[in-house]
Formats: C-alpha cells, sequence, structure tokens
DNA sequence: GTCTATAGCTGGATAGAC
DNA sequence: GTCTATCCAGCTATAGAC
C-alpha cells in the first residue's frame, strides 16, 4: 500500500490548491511541485486533471460531513444540534479565511463542461439536506408551527446556503450569525 | 463616438463569455475571434484582461437593476414587488439555462487575487440588501410579526442567495419557488 | 511505479506598420 | 485606433529511460 501514500499526498496539495486559487487557475505543475513527485507520478494515479478533481470533490464530501459528525456529536438535543450547523459552517469558514463553500465554488467554476463534477456537487446538496431532515423528524415541536416542517427545511437548507455564500463574499461570519438566530426563531 | 461601439462589442462579447464559460476559462483569444476585432483594438480599448473583468461586473450589475426596476414596474403593492423580486431571478436563471448568479460566480473565481472584483461584488449585494430594505419599509404590517424587519431582511436576503446557488446546482426552479413561498408566509 | 524530457498548444501582452 | 506578427511563459499530456 505504498503507492497510495503518494496518491494522497497528491490528493491533499491539489485539494488545498484547488480550493485555494481555484480549479482553473490551479496547474498540473504546481501540484506536483508542492507535493514533491514528478510528473510521470501523478499522471500513474490520476489519468487525467479532471479525475484529480472529482477525488477531490468525493474527498471533499466526506471529510465535510465526518467533520460535521465530529462537531454535534457532544450536543444531544436535536434542535441545538441544527443551531450547531452553522456553528459548524462559521467554525470552518473562519478556518479557510472565508473561502467559501467547497463544492458551491466548483460549481461556479466548471458549470457545464464536466457532468461528473456537476452530480456530485447535488450528491452534497442532496446529502445535507437529508442530514437536516433526519434531525428535524426527532426535534419534537413545542407549537403548531406557522410553517410546515417540509417548508421548515427548506427553509434551514436555503439560509445555510445563502449564508455561507454571503459569508465568503463579505469574508465576515456576521450572514451566518444571524441566519443562525432565524433558525433559532423558526424552530420555535 | 465611434470608437465605443468597439468598446460595446468587446464587451457584450467578453460579458457573455465570462458567464457561461467562466472568467479564467475564457481566452483573449477567443474574446477577439467572437467579437470579430483585432487583438490590438481590444487591448487599446482595455489595458488588461483584468480591466476587463471589472468592466462587465460594474456593466453587469446596472443591468440586473435595470432589469429589476422594469420587471417589477406594472406591480403596485410593495409586498407583491418584494415577491416578485424572486420572480425575476427565475425568470432570469431559465433564460440563462440556470448559469447561476454573475456576481457569485465571479467571487468564486477570483477570491481573493483580485480586490476590484472583489469589492464590486460586495456592491451588488449591499444594493441588493438596500433594495430590499426600502420595499420592506413600505409595506404595512397586517400582524405583530414573530420576526422583525431588520431580520426579516436578512432572512429575504439570505433565501434570494441561497435559492439562487441552489437553483444553479439543481438547474431547476425550484428552491427559488419554494423561497418565494417561505417569503409569503414571512410577510403575513 | 517513479522519474526526466519534451511535445503541442494556448495563455496574456507588446511592437510597430499603416 | 485598428491591424498583424510575434514573444515568452504557462498549460495538459505523453514517451521512454531507469
Amino acid at each position: 500500500m505504498k503507492e497510495s501514500v503518494i496518491r494522497t499526498r497528491i490528493l491533499e496539495v491539489a485539494s488545498r490548491l484547488f480550493y485555494e486559487q481555484g480549479y482553473n487557475s490551479t496547474g498540473i505543475n504546481q501540484i506536483i511541485q508542492e507535493a514533491e513527485i514528478a510528473r510521470g507520478s501523478l499522471y500513474n494515479h490520476f489519468p487525467s486533471k479532471r479525475d484529480l478533481l472529482t477525488a477531490y470533490i468525493q474527498n471533499s464530501e466526506n471529510l465535510w460531513f465526518m467533520g460535521l459528525d465530529e462537531f454535534l456529536k457532544p450536543i444531544e438535543d436535536p434542535k441545538q444540534k441544527l443551531l450547531a450547523m452553522f456553528d459548524y459552517r462559521i467554525d470552518r469558514q473562519l478556518r479557510s479565511k472565508f473561502g467559501g463553500c467547497h463544492f458551491n465554488k466548483i460549481g461556479a467554476e466548471v458549470s457545464g463542461d464536466d457532468l461528473d463534477a456537476f452530480v456530485l456537487v447535488q450528491h452534497q446538496k442532496d446529502r445535507l439536506k437529508t442530514y437536516i431532515m433526519a434531525l428535524l423528524g426527532l426535534v419534537t415541536p413545542v407549537q403548531p408551527a406557522a410553517i410546515g416542517k417540509e417548508m421548515l427545511l427548506d427553509t434551514l437548507f436555503l439560509l445555510m446556503e445563502g449564508a455561507t455564500v454571503a459569508a465568503s463574499a463579505y469574508k465576515d461570519s456576521q450572514p451566518l450569525k444571524d441566519a443562525r438566530k432565524i433558525a433559532e426563531i423558526l424552530l420555535g
């Protein structure tokens, strides 16, 4: 399994560069240089740059949800878990200096010409919605809620998406804090 | 003013390509070819590709708000105007085959290395918030609203942002329709 | 499987004729 | 102010030695 050491290093370096500089602005040359491996080695593990991209998205999705699980683990109450999802995004945006959502960034960059990447971005969003829905199902409603549970799911999802985009644009966590407050009211 | 004819054609072609293919994926060669002008002419009007980018963002912002004004003109009631803002985005996304928000796309692509572009993207968002706020100020509240006006502004803004991103990712107007429904409930 | 060398092309930008 | 010719650095990808 020694070969996967190199593979991992390539993927790690590429992931960082794709996220920080953008996929199209990152060249193979820079990747092999910073990963300190040879050109041929990269193409041995990833037949094309596009394959590297799909591996990046899939890996990022897994890391994202693993990080979320870890972040929410100490919290018991499902409502508090839902609210902490905003905290998770704040935490991540702070760490990445408000680099924005990995998946929306890729979606904005390759929209159209890369169907694989496109489907993978959708997959992350579907998984996020499923995650929210599962938590919502555990919430015991305190009041007959002016807004139905299905609509509440949409609202929370859209608030998260919008707040992350806005936080990245302003390089400020305030939109995510605002969204959290709104969610708190809506969850009753 | 004959020179501005060429300038306009360059900007129009570049705008279309930047939006459809992305800024980094669009080369000068393609722009001059499709605009049917010479290399030197482009650099005469725009000293660098980056200048072309800032012109693109500014022009797009103006067109965006002019289009919005036009779209909302026949509507009287401020609440209906607010809801129609979602219809405007649906209309635009349908026309662009769900290409997404011009400004978020650029924000995702140049984040960091182009301060000018970054500030211009923020400018569009500020202007959008001001637009929503002005309409909200004209709405006569039917009920004591569980959610304050300032928070309502944030909510509407974040819903618009999130729904546009999601609509683009799914290539479907449903998220924008969902957001509109939510807004309708929140506006009472 | 990892390496170096290089092919083949396209990027943004400039110089100088007209 | 519009054009053509051209520079050089960068790109993705392949070939072939070890």
